[in-house]
DNA sequence: AATTATTAATTAAACGTTTGTTTAATATTA
DNA sequence: TAATATTAAACAAACGTTTAATTAATAATT
């Protein structure tokens, strides 16, 4: 195996553990069991725990990236569709890194580490911006009413955390057995996208 | 000082510890020291540290339980008025009670000490069953349209846990210096209050 | 191509700290 | 005097990390 791979191959497991137990729960030790590799490894390709959390966290912070930003700058749509589809494809992409993202919020909610909170702010706000930008567009062009944008924003991404906050939580208030997993499941997904879209489109549209 | 009084003088200190750097983060010791007590004085009193967690929870818990049962049972508002009632009473109690809310949301979101999380969901979960009761009552009596109320309820307190999720990110999202403390500041709550109504009503009044 | 020299990877064991907790002695209160 | 409260010290376990020895892989030299 690759060097690179190893050191992957140990992130992927990092992520995991890390957001099971946060990072002061985590052990190396344990880590290293999960991963098969010997304890001494970590410290040998990361150097430390906690490099080795933001070399998880730099491996990881791309995947916020791209798909937000291309559908914004896509002239085909308006600025509804342009909300629309920003909402699902954040679902998406919420959902399936639901665990590296939990490690973030958890990182995000202590006061510990501060020079990882600046980071962990740089990597989630270009996410606002994007849809901030295309609020101001469409509230400029008057398809929007005036809102207050960044609240709206608190909104959509604030709903989509809060159903991936607990399982359990979400469970009992969808009504569903708790052995349920709502983010593996699509029609989950549309039904949380159907509510946000509606919600926003009330919201942000004039009144007829 | 009397016992109880000693008690609650370190769960209050426990809530700080606790908020700022997780369960297993903080530290007896570190906990005995800012409280001014012996570190033996918890054991003493909690037995263990999980204990004295547990004690902290049971002793907060009640924070959420009251208000919001008032306004939901009172026959003299419109269900609109319940909503927002309830939505700017939400937003006081856990911006007052937010380092332990904080502490709450920590714990739910690690998959250690499973049988404290089904306790936290029972704490939390009478809240939603009041906002539902409104919501399904104004659809019944026609005043709100179909709605999702599950996700209307995760909309709700997941765009105030938005903004309570870090202060940085908030203060970025909403342009202000780093320095300032949103949740203390009345203006700031009248704001989310304002935009969540706005919000609400819009999802859930027919369109004329 | 075979052998040697060098570097990198891997391991088990140990190190020094810190952790939650307990003990045994002392002080305080009833 | 008896129960309770408080203390400093010690305890064992777990932690992140380092060490020193060994194996594997790579490069250099014959």
């Amino acid at each position: 195996m690759q060097v690179t791979d190893k050191k992957t191959h140990i992130i992927n497991h990092a992520v995991e553990l890390f957001a099971e137990k946060g990072f002061e729960g985590a052990s190396i030790r344990d880590l290293a069991a999960r991963a098969g590799v010997n304890v001494a490894m970590v410290n040998y390709y990361f150097g430390s725990k906690e490099k080795l959390f933001e070399a998880m966290v730099e491996d990881r912070a791309s995947y916020t990236r791209g798909l937000l930003d291309e559908i914004a700058s896509n002239p085909g749509y308006s600025d509804l569709e342009k909300i629309e589809l920003i909402i699902d494809s954040y679902i998406g992409k919420l959902f399936t890194n639901r665990k590296f993202h939990r490690v973030l919020h958890q990182e995000m909610m202590l006061s510990q580490r501060e020079s990882l909170q600046d980071a962990i702010v740089e990597i989630l706000y270009p996410n606002h911006i994007i849809i901030k930008n295309v609020l101001d567009h469409g509230m400029k062009k008057g398809a929007f009413r005036k809102v207050d944008a960044p609240m709206v924003i608190a909104t959509i991404i604030g709903s989509i955390n809060q159903v991936l906050l607990s399982r359990k939580l979400c469970n009992k208030m969808m009504n569903k057995e708790s052995e349920y997993v709502p983010y593996d499941d699509a029609r989950f997904s549309k039904r949380l996208g159907d509510h946000l879209k509606q919600l926003v489109s009330a919201h942000l549209l004039p009144r007829s």
